[in-house]
RNA sequence: GGCCGGUUGGUGAAAUGGUUAACACACACGCCUUUCACGCGUGCAUUCACGGGUUCAAAUCCCGUACCGGUCACCA
């Protein structure tokens, strides 16, 4: 039996060769300068805030290169497979706005040359690939059984040797052919491991466009490349398909760092190029007080769903992501406020290297300037949607409201300096829900009670000031003048001098009535409040106002 | 346990051998203001995990220790 048909009896039914292969897939026409990389996301059914910023990371480089940004799906493990999962990352990527110039589309359908973009449809590829290594003694069947494999690992746990199958634990290392075709002739289960050509005692070095120069002990480990179900492992996948599709910056978590050494000897025994590689650190959150790190996988709050339902902005999430991904993005961005976040040039020596808290507040910090800036109308139907999903009842109150409710949200906002307390669409019903005589009637929000508060003052503010029709100006001129017939001041800093002589100045006037009108100290401008208020329910909120 | 990476204020971080360690968020105080905000200003690390070394000079380079993280699967 010759090599070749060792490799045909190993590996049945392989329609084409390696190199039929190589000649399918042509070189891209790209700039020299063009990044093409890739998301290789697993169908998982959860979108990770860390896929989010790998995808958002690699996606900006190819863009701002004019290259090719491509997903693939790898989907070798059919125990992790989750129906749909293909059509949640698209839908949930594509809601921030990354879109891909390859790759799947959906479940069954993909665009792009460099095809099929998911693994499970690559079969017959990496058989190919891996008949050119049986062939060429660089690979071979191994009959280790489960129980074989943990008890080597057992083994060398307890001698205090490295895991793993090489050197002497590499049984079926230099397995005849004919063992091998009488073994699986009996019946027996076999995988493809690769013959590591590595010695542990040797170096190699590689850069890391994240964070430089590397150096590890070369890899000596046959690891498997194919496994029983006929399909590729991570390792042998990321080596085909990111040659054959042309990828040149393989942009990934930081948890691959450690297998750098298997990717950079697999790729040079095929004496393919080797792609740049760049590193992403972990995203991490602080959980309460205790600052530590937390498992990405068991933790639901870093679903990107968790914005979505907390109603944060996706682009309050982009923008900033882009401030972790590169530091300087801020300071950019303050020098140029009328630029797009999107013109941004974003540079792989500027990612950082550490794992970094995710900073909760921050986030809320800019969704609050976002939100500040976009119009009343756009809040109101950003807010909409977010309520026809998350909070019927408010929902309602918006769509019989809406003209009424975009002059609520429109306080304060069409100045030079907005107001920022909006952090979320879910915050909006918090932050103006006095403006409803449905939820005010049943707030129970707590105000303090002070001694100053007085209704006389109201309902003489009621029935003898107050006037629909007055100006900014007027209004405010009125309240002043009020003031000393209840022991106030009209001067702030009067009172600020001599507390002891009045009961309060005109903020504390004010104060009454906003505490009256919406049972909050902190409301926006209380003028324009009471006039979409309306004389008459003013009123009402008199008369019931309970000191 | 082996291998690898990381460690700068309350948080995110900048500074890659050279004056008082940027900036942002948060917090505190103050100012501005016709209310509430917004905004502005000031303060907040005598010091860069710790210990040694190299150097005229170190957060930055070297060695060691500690801690955190990753990885060592027929998971990706």
């Amino acid at each position: 039996m010759t090599k070749k048909e060792y490799a045909d009896f190993l590996l049945p039914n392989v329609t084409h060769t390696k190199e039929e292969y190589e000649q399918m897939y042509q070189k891209r026409n790209l700039d020299k300068s063009a990044i093409v990389t890739r998301f290789a996301p697993s169908p998982t059914g959860f979108v990770h805030l860390g896929s989010l910023f790998t995808s958002f990371v690699s996606r900006r480089f190819a863009t701002q290169t004019n290259g090719v940004c491509l997903l693939r799906i790898e989907d070798t493990d059919t125990k992790r497979t989750v129906e749909n999962g293909i059509e949640e990352i698209i839908e949930s990527l594509k809601n921030y706005g990354i879109v891909f110039d390859e790759g799947a589309i959906s479940e069954t359908e993909e665009v792009g040359a460099y095809g099929p973009y998911i693994q499970s449809k690559r079969k017959d590829i990496y058989s190919a690939f891996a008949k050119y290594l049986i062939e060429n003694d660089l690979a071979y069947p191994c009959f280790m059984t489960e129980s074989e494999l943990e008890e080597i690992r057992k083994k060398q746990e307890d001698i205090k040797a490295r895991i793993g199958i090489y050197g002497v634990y590499a049984k079926f290392r230099n397995i005849s052919i004919e063992e091998a075709k009488e073994r699986i002739d009996k019946g027996e289960k076999y995988i493809i491991r690769f013959k590591s050509p590595g010695n542990f005692e040797n170096k190699v070095t590689v850069n890391d466009a994240i964070r430089g120069s590397l150096e590890f002990p070369e890899n000596d480990l046959d690891i498997v490349i194919i496994k029983s179900d006929g399909l590729p492992t991570y390792h042998f996948a990321h080596l085909v398909d990111d040659h054959l599709m042309g990828v040149t910056h393989v942009i990934r978590a930081d948890e691959w760092l450690s297998s750098l050494p298997i990717h950079i000897q697999l790729f040079d025994t095929f004496g393919y190029d080797r792609p740049i590689y760049a590193h992403l650190s972990p995203l991490t959150k602080k959980e309460g007080n205790t600052i530590r790190k937390l498992s990405k996988r068991k933790d639901p709050e870093l679903a990107v769903s968790y914005y979505h339902e907390e109603g944060i902005p996706n682009e309050a999430v982009k923008i900033y992501i882009m401030t972790i991904a590169n530091s300087n993005f801020e300071e950019w961005q303050i020098a140029k406020p009328n630029k797009d976040y999107n013109d941004f040039v974003l540079s792989f020596d500027k990612v950082s290297t550490s794992g970094s808290l995710f900073d909760l507040e921050k986030l809320t910090s800019i969704s609050k300037e976002y939100l500040s800036k976009i119009s009343a109308e756009a809040l109101y139907n950003d807010t909409l949607k977010y309520t026809e999903e998350f909070d019927r009842d408010f929902y309602d109150l918006l769509t019989k409201y809406k003209d009424y409710t975009i002059k609520v949200l429109n306080i304060e906002r069409e100045i030079e300096r907005p107001r920022k307390d909006i952090e979320s669409y879910k915050a909006v019903k918090r932050e103006i829900s006095y403006m409803y005589d449905e939820l005010f009637d049943k707030d129970t929000t707590t105000y303090e009670h002070k001694d100053f508060y007085s209704k006389e003052l109201l309902n003489y503010y009621i029935d003898n000031v107050y006037d629909e029709n007055d100006d900014k100006q007027t209004w405010f001129s009125k309240i002043k003048e009020m003031c000393s017939k209840f022991g106030f001041t009209e001067d702030t800093k009067e009172y600020k001098k001599n507390p002891e002589n009045y009961k309060g100045s005109v903020a504390h006037v004010c104060e009454i009535i906003r505490v009256c009108v919406t049972h909050r100290v902190m409301t926006p401008d209380l003028y324009e409040i009471l006039k979409l208020l309306g004389k008459d329910r003013i009123k009402e909120r008199i008369e019931k106002f309970d000191i």
